[in-house]
DNA sequence: CCTCCCACTTGAACTATTTT
DNA sequence: AAAATAGTTCAAGTGGGAGG
C-alpha cells in the first residue's frame, strides 16, 4: 500500500477543494486519490520483485526444452515480444511454470482490488481471451486464462463480478495468484498493512494542522462529550 | 434492473517541441 | 545535437446519468 505522506497534489485537483470548499483538504484528498492510484502500480512490483522474472520473451521462446520452475514475464515484455502477437491489448502477466514434466502457461489480467469492475470487465475479458486465442499455437504450453482480483478471498465474487461471463475456473483470487507464482500472500499484504498504519497517523494529523477541520473536530468532540455527560446523567437517573 | 458512457482524479511512459 | 520542457495517452479508481 502506497504511502500519503510525501506525496505531491497534482494541479487539477481543484474537484476536491470545490467539494469541501477548503484548498488544504482538496489537496489532501488528491493525496490519497494519488495513493490509490500508485498502490495499484505498487501491488505489480510487489509481485514481481518475489519472482524470477524473463526480461527477453522471445529469446526464451526461442528454447528447444523449457526450463523447470517459475517465470514470469511482464506487461512491457509481452508488448516488445515479437513471437507474440497481442495486437495492442496486452496481459498484464504471462507465466510459465514446469513442474515435474508439466509445462502451463497462465495468462494473467491482474487487479489491485476486491471486485472486477463491471465497466471494465467485459473488455479486458475479450482482450485477455482474444489474446489467448490468438497466441496459444506459439506456445509450447498448456495455456490457461484467469482474472485475479488480489484482494478477494472467494472466487465466487469474481465470477459474479463477470457477470458469469467467464469459466469459474478462471476467477483467481489473490491467494490462489500467489500460490500459483509460489510466493507468500499473506507477507505481501503485511508489507501494505504498515503502509496503511502510516496513512491513517498521517490523514489525520493534516486534519489537525487544517485550521477549519482543526476546529470543526474540536467543536464536534466537545459536543459529544457534552452528549456522552448527557447520557451519563440519564444513567444515574 | 443492467449496460454504456461520461466526468473527475494521479502517475508513468512516450512523443513532440523548444531551449541551450 | 543534446537536454529540458510540454503535451498525449493509457491504466487505474470513483460515482452518476441516460436509455433499453
Amino acid at each position: 500500500m502506497a504511502k500519503i505522506r510525501g506525496r505531491i497534489p497534482k494541479e487539477t485537483s481543484g474537484g476536491y477543494a470545490r467539494v469541501f470548499g477548503n484548498e488544504a483538504l482538496g489537496e489532501l484528498m488528491s493525496k490519497v486519490q494519488g495513493t490509490v492510484i500508485s498502490a495499484g502500480s505498487e501491488l505489480e512490483r510487489l509481485i514481481t520483485a518475489r519472482v524470477e522474472t524473463i526480461d527477453d520473451l522471445d529469446a526464451f521462446l526461442r528454447k528447444d526444452i523449457m526450463p523447470d520452475g517459475v517465470l514470469l514475464g511482464k506487461k512491457k515484455e509481452i508488448k516488445k515480444c515479437t513471437a507474440l502477437n497481442a495486437q495492442g491489448s496486452e496481459p498484464d502477466f504471462i507465466i510459465f511454470k514446469r513442474r515435474s514434466g508439466h509445462q502451463r502457461c497462465h495468462i494473467v489480467e491482474l487487479k489491485d482490488g476486491h471486485i472486477f469492475d463491471t465497466k471494465k470487465a467485459d473488455g479486458e475479458r475479450e482482450a485477455l481471451h482474444d489474446f489467448a486465442k490468438r497466441n496459444a499455437g506459439r506456445l509450447p504450453y498448456r495455456v490457461s486464462t484467469h482474472f485475479c482480483a488480489f484482494n478477494q478471498d472467494d472466487a465466487e465474487v469474481i465470477w459474479k463480478g463477470f457477470k458469469q461471463r467467464i469459466d469459474i475456473k478462471e476467477a483467481m483470487t489473490g491467494r490462489e495468484f500467489c500460490d500459483l507464482l509460489e510466493i507468500d500472500y499473506d507477507e505481501i499484504v503485511e508489507v501494505r498493512k504498515s503502509d496503511a498504519e502510516d496513512n491513517i497517523l498521517y490523514f489525520l494529523e493534516e486534519l489537525l494542522r487544517i485550521p477549519e477541520t482543526k476546529s470543526l473536530i474540536e467543536d464536534i468532540l466537545a459536543s459529544e462529550s457534552h452528549l456522552a455527560e448527557r447520557q451519563i446523567v440519564f444513567k444515574i437517573d
